[in-house]
RNA sequence: GGUCGGUUCGUCUAGGGGUUAGGACGUAUCCCUUUCACGGAUAAAACACGGGUUCGAUUCCCGUACCGACUACCA
């Protein structure tokens, strides 16, 4: 029989979810659903000096964005209740002494000013790696050196401890990577792992195992930094007597900075100018806050399909790919193997891409809403032939606005610099002429005709349309640069149109 | 330091014993456009280095260099 394909994502709500975080996440979505299988949401909240209050909903927030859905988790919980490690303390213990009843893991009462002290004496004699190990482990308090009554009167007297996994001293570790192949690491080099600490929680180590395999977990997808312990993971499954059913591990590759080298860190972020973050963050307790990039302007499919490439593509040229193309594309065989540099430019190509694709009256919600934050009623028509015209020029939605309100708005000043350079009497005769014209014209009035109008207006006035298009642009949007001017003037109307050009008449001198 | 991982244009990558080493972003130029942008076209731009193996290596092997992760009673 085989299992049905159970992935999870296990964050920890520590802080806002980092984009690398939402990478894991929706690769293991992706894979999940291409094996038609399900996914979990599983918090890892075992470390309780760490929790921050409102990391959960950030985290729920973020995947909800993006449209990464659980087929189980806190707030939908299925059969294997409940998903915060916290919610599951009670049923760790059992575990770690279980490992101890097979001699794989052992108490250990060495207070913190020991293990530092044990530390200090071994960095002094040159040991290269000072660690709670095979060797030091006869030198410490733990059920290993001291005698059972020792250990029980310890334990019975309540006095702190740990539990720590006894790491064979020679064992050839082998691992599977679905993405790197085998990796074989020695025993001797792993240390002692602490698996139950002295506050009753289980560290990360033992809780994942054995919440993995109570969870009936396949596949394990998450970023290359658990690499170095997976070793200890594949044997606790062995010590556990669950290799049968230990999940395949794919360690993915780092999300690297963009400049330099190392690890991506919300301080790139802050200095490049750009979020590392899906959602806006505050920490209400100490202050901090990071960018997000939905609140940056960033689409969420657009921002989803650009996530998908960091570290896998399809193999051929496709890129833009929608959320279920990308399930039925996605495949471990094709994620790479080396860290990725995130490149905040090919983000924001993404997010045009989708943009421009979008239908007009979705895109005309966005401009609807940045007007009304002006103080200005824009209506729906109106909007649509807004966003049409500017569409093409922008990179975020809150730019259509910012970049046709000028149509909207009462024209009140002048580019100076154009002005100086383009305002001629050529300009003045065609303009004085053309406000006429419009003011009689008769029928309706589209780009065309506003455009085959000013021709004839120039050709009247023996004058060539080239040498004062500058000059017309200028009197009626007060700017040199902007969209297809013939359409601006359909948007605008004859009455505004002719209106605007008699005040820059008025307003505007010719120099020379 | 130790363990592990990685290395194809500036960036993301395809490829893989014999290729003009392909695409995308970005950059530059040209076309379109009576502006800017969009769009189209073109260009510059890469197999880290040294040894093997081989008729032939960017590709396979081994070293070196460089980069990174990990090295907590954090995940």
């Amino acid at each position: 029989m085989t299992r049905e394909v159970r992935l999870r994502f296990a964050p920890s709500p520590t802080g806002a979810l980092h984009i690398g975080g939402v990478r894991t996440a929706l690769y293991n979505y992706l894979f999940a659903k291409k094996m038609g299988g399900k996914f979990l949401l599983r918090i890892e909240d075992t470390d309780q000096n760490r929790f921050v209050p409102g990391a959960e909903e950030y985290i729920k927030e973020s995947l909800e964005w993006l449209n990464i859905s659980f087929d189980e988790s806190p707030w939908n919980p299925g059969d294997s209740a409940p998903y915060r490690q916290s919610e599951r303390k009670p049923m760790y213990m059992q575990y770690a002494l279980d490992l101890i009843d097979r001699g794989h893991a052992y108490y250990a009462f060495d207070t913190s000013e020991e293990l530092e002290a044990m530390r200090e004496r071994l960095t002094a004699a040159r040991v290269v790696q000072p660690q709670y190990n095979s060797i030091t482990r006869t030198q410490m308090k733990n059920s290993l050196t001291l005698s059972e009554e020792e250990v029980a009167a310890r334990l019975a007297s309540g006095e702190p401890y740990v539990i720590r996994v006894k790491i064979p001293r020679k064992e050839e570790v082998r691992l599977h990577d679905m993405i790197r192949g085998w990796v074989m690491v020695h025993s001797s080099t792993l240390d002692d792992k602490v698996l139950m600490k002295s506050d009753g929680m289980p560290t990360y180590h033992l809780a994942n195992i054995v919440d993995d395999h109570l969870m009936r977990i396949t596949h394990v997808i998450r970023g290359e930094e658990w690499l170095p312990s997976a070793p200890l993971h594949v044997l606790l499954y062995k010590f556990f007597g669950w290799e049968e059913t230990m999940p395949e591990f794919a360690h993915l590759p780092l999300l690297l900075k963009p400049d330099g080298n190392g690890k991506l860190s919300k301080r790139d972020g802050d200095k490049l100018g750009f979020p590392v973050f899906p959602l806006n963050w505050e920490n209400k307790e100490n202050g901090e806050t990071a960018a997000g990039f939905r609140e940056q302007g960033y689409l969420p499919d657009a921002f989803l399909n650009f996530l998908a490439f960091l570290g896998w593509n399809p193999g051929d040229d496709r890129e833009i790919f929608s959320m279920s193309e990308l399930i039925e594309a996605f495949s471990i065989e094709r994620i790479g193997k080396s860290g990725t540099k995130f490149d905040i430019a090919k983000a924001k190509w993404f997010n045009e891409q989708y943009l421009r694709a979008m239908p007009n009256s979705e895109l005309a919600v966005f401009l609807i809403a940045d007007a009304a934050a002006d103080g200005i009623v824009v209506s729906t028509e109106k909007a649509e032939a807004l966003v049409e015209l500017v569409k093409g020029r922008v990179t975020f939605p809150a730019e259509l606005w910012a970049q046709s309100k000028f149509i909207v708005l009462p024209l009140s000043d002048f580019d100076q610099e154009i002005a100086s350079k383009r305002w001629n009497q050529d300009a003045v005769n065609v303009l004085t002429s053309y406000a006429d014209r419009i003011s009689q014209f008769d029928g309706p009035f589209d780009g065309i005709s506003a455009k085959t109008l000013l021709e004839a207006t120039a050709e009247s006035k023996e004058i060539k349309l080239g040498k004062v298009m500058q000059a017309v642009r200028l009197a009626t949007t007060g700017s040199g640069v902007g969209p297809d001017l013939m359409e601006v003037f359909a948007i605008l109307g004859t009455q505004e149109l002719a209106k605007r050009i008699r005040f820059a008449l008025a307003t505007l001198s010719v120099i020379d």
